[in-house]
DNA sequence: ATCATTGCAAAAGATTTGCATGTCC
DNA sequence: GGACATGCAAATCTTTTGCAATGAT
């Protein structure tokens, strides 16, 4: 599985933006601060590189890639977004036990988008869908 | 589409709690604030029947009824997490532009979950797939 | 009467905002 | 040089917690 990262710089350029060293920085985090990280989990990686990136530049930079589709902002059960810069169309299996997230691809994944828009009149967006229950370590354990 | 709600006094003494007035009221502001209500929300119903019902008695009592499984909890995108009471199998088509939250209920989605189980080993909870893209509505404006 | 439950107020997180300073183009 | 971005600190919002008072069983 080859993701490919987007060439952020031109990609800010072109929507007008200013491609600063926080922001390469904070892309660069969102791959590398583990899968679907967490703000603090961006936050703590980026500052590896540049001590001097505040929490609130890691904010409003992930509000702006957000804005421009560099990543999907993820819905929480715990209270801290997720951030997913894959581009690929998939869907997240989340645990809800230890909060593990595994990315799933499916062609199966687009008939279910068509049924359901034909359905529905809902307009489906593939790079939003959540699918919460356990992970293959946390249904192995007993329950809480 | 008749939804049925369960005997909480019942439930609730069955599994060792108390029924309280609040949590009858809370009970009832599930099913009667709105669809798929926030915290706040049914905290304002609530408390028209018995004004007295602080805004931590609602959490604790929500967190309570995730617990026996009368509720589930919904992730958020917006940092305040909704609730929903409904135990039939549906999933959760989320509107990313006005919240709007609208069930849907198909028979193919079981399929989806014994597909993914069978290639992943995760394991799928029905009562929590949140599929998130625009209303009908929300589809016919122009963007952002 | 007992012990779970409540309500209050304070605490803890997460995220947002205003504004002076710094810096990319 | 000038507009845009950053960093700081304060503000806001949501949720949690501790504890004394209350009330269900």
């Amino acid at each position: 599985m080859t993701a490919v990262r987007t060439d952020i710089t031109k990609r800010l350029r072109q929507n007008g933006f200013r491609a600063t060293p926080q922001r390469l920085a904070i892309y660069d985090a969102l791959w590398n601060a583990g899968s679907h990280p967490t703000v603090a989990k961006i936050h703590s990686y980026a500052t590896k590189r540049d001590p001097t990136i505040s929490l609130a530049t890691v904010y409003k930079t992930l509000q702006l890639f957000t804005d421009i589709d560099l990543v999907n902002e993820m819905p929480s059960i715990d209270g801290s977004a997720r951030y997913d810069p894959e581009q690929e169309e998939h869907i997240n299996l989340v645990c809800t036990n230890c909060g593990l997230i595994e990315d799933y691809h499916l062609e199966q994944m687009d008939e279910m988008k068509s049924a359901i828009e034909r359905a529905t009149s809902f307009k489906v967006n593939m790079q939003s869908i959540e699918i919460y229950g356990l992970c293959s370590k946390c249904s192995h354990k007993t329950k809480t």
